[in-house]
DNA sequence: TTGGAATGTCAACAAAGCTGACGTATTGTC
DNA sequence: GACAATACGTCAGCTTTGTTGACATTCCAA
């Protein structure tokens, strides 16, 4: 069979066509629903949306993080993060303190509830992780990261990586 | 270095851990973004959204799909579907033609305009990916391809194995 | 032929993003 | 000590994109 292409570009830059990177594009789409599927229907039952588990999970992730901090992490403008901040301290799930060095600054913790909630979320979407990574086996994993991480903006990769090798 | 865990569990199944699970997660977040950061500022500019853009990428790949059909491709209702839908015929971007068969279907294509505004989205966004491909190499690539795959819905893997192989 | 299923449209509402303006407390600087 | 800058919260109002409910049109099968 003929693939179009001229014989030197063999499988090397094969990865690199249109068609290819269409296929790519379609994917990332597509998983991106399945990868937010689980934690939306536990969110959902709990009149809870996206934006309050991404404040969970990243408030889980740096515990005493600042508003501020968490601002630039996630990428919304306060008045957005405020308002979702705002039923999860009212809700009892997030603790708000007063920064001590510098009072200005509030330091954010889960609750028992919210750390509880935050195990659901996150066992529910670890267990489709874990099996997408079992059926595609370690080195695909890799590949997987790669380019992953390939694809980020410049300022977005340093939140990730200063996120990735912190302890859980 | 320790790793903390059981000598018999090495490379092999190092991926699984709740650790690696983790970074995969927060890796899908974080690429999302760069995923769709380009198309954005197009369509920002133009006063589109990003539902106006998967309306016009199903719609080029699949010439006179019906609502109906571009409906579960997309995972939403149909009302919110139609909103998008409408501004665009109005906007002269996607024509809507009454089915042949079944005049209860609308069969839709897109315009000059509409063509010329895929290219642009699809474009940017092919430019990003072709970065990140070049980037991680293509083992990597069929790694992610692979990982994203496992990690659809099956009802989601149907449409995206459906559009896998048509020509562009 | 007629009643139900399918297709698509209109209306109203909710979640979550945005900008802009403003108030307050605190910090750091001249 | 005065004053600008920073961190946070909030109000008002708008946009995008999802939802449900009601409805018109069309098709098909009993």
């Amino acid at each position: 069979m003929s693939d179009g292409l001229p014989p030197q570009m063999g499988q090397s830059l094969l990865f690199l066509t249109d068609e290819q990177l269409r296929k790519g594009i379609e994917a990332m789409f597509f998983a991106y629903r399945g990868f937010t599927a689980d934690p939306d229907r536990i969110l959902n039952d709990k009149s809870y949306g996206r934006a309050h588990h991404r404040a969970i999970h990243f408030i889980h992730r740096s515990p005493g993080t600042t508003v501020n901090n968490l601002l630039s992490i996630l990428g919304v403008t306060k008045q957005s993060l405020n308002r979702v901040l705002r039923t999860l301290i009212e809700d009892g799930l997030v603790a708000s303190t007063v920064g001590q060095r510098d009072k200005r600054e509030r330091h954010l913790h889960l609750t028992e509830v919210g750390a509880a909630l935050e195990r659901e979320l996150s066992d529910a979407q670890r267990d489709r992780m874990r099996a997408a990574y079992r059926a595609a086996g370690p080195d695909a994993v890799a590949g997987f990261r790669q380019v992953l991480e390939a694809m980020m903006d410049e300022e977005t990769r340093h939140h990730y990586e200063a996120m990735k090798d912190r302890p859980e």
